[in-house]
DNA sequence: ATTCAGTACCTTGTACGGCAAAGTACTAAA
DNA sequence: TTTAGTACTTTGCCGTACAAGGTACTGAAT
């Protein structure tokens, strides 16, 4: 905890990265390197150790399904799909984004 | 852990009180009540038991001060203000804010 | 054959934040 | 001297992200 601006930006991240996770597979699926190049080319940058756990969680929620692929470079891969249920689910977390954000900006501009 | 809504809500908003609290405080000084008021009117609701360890933590780093001032209606209030390394790091805090919502609006576009 | 480097997936333990719930204490009115 | 209202505080729990380490598959070099 010696680095307070990478605490705060760790801490306001917290819970933005399952949304993130399930924007990115909205697009198309994905296996884990893949998505982490993704997030990170968008500036949220996460680590394996943060990211398979939450794909073995939300696929445990019926929010993701996964199919095993060859690959000839290496052992076989996870490519993660977002399932219907998953797409409810990021629906909701776009409105509960929209109304966090709204609040913020209300905050900013000091309207109470 | 019943209400999933609630719970993606709730992790969401994690990281984000501290920042709303110094941000209430930028405008004018306030005791918990007017502070947990203006909160709840912007849409983000929290809890004494939230708050309160929260200044008590942000007064502890030097991000705010406080005075006691007698109530007519009660026991004496203790009103929080912003210091100089408050603003600071509310300064960061904004700027962090701008790159994870623009970290979100890349992944919502799907540009990567 | 065996080692090595690269890739991919998984697990354990820790730190930290927010909240529920309960407690303390001051004031004024009944 | 209770009671109601206000205000501040603390304890214990749960969920999240991460650091760090581990397992296992593949192909190339030795």
């Amino acid at each position: 905890m010696e680095n307070i601006t990478e605490n705060i930006r760790q801490q306001m991240r917290k819970g933005l990265i399952e949304y993130c996770i399930l924007l990115t597979l909205s697009k198309e699926e994905a296996y884990a390197s893949t998505i982490l190049d993704k997030l990170k080319n968008a500036g949220m940058t996460i680590v394996e150790g943060t990211l398979y756990p939450l794909l073995i969680r939300q696929k445990n929620q019926g929010l993701l399904t996964y199919r095993w692929e060859e690959s000839t470079q290496g052992p076989p891969r996870k490519y993660y799909a977002i399932t219907d249920k998953g797409r409810q689910q990021l629906d909701e977390m776009e409105n509960i984004w929209k109304e966090i954000t709204n609040s913020i900006n209300i905050l900013e501009n000091g309207k109470d």
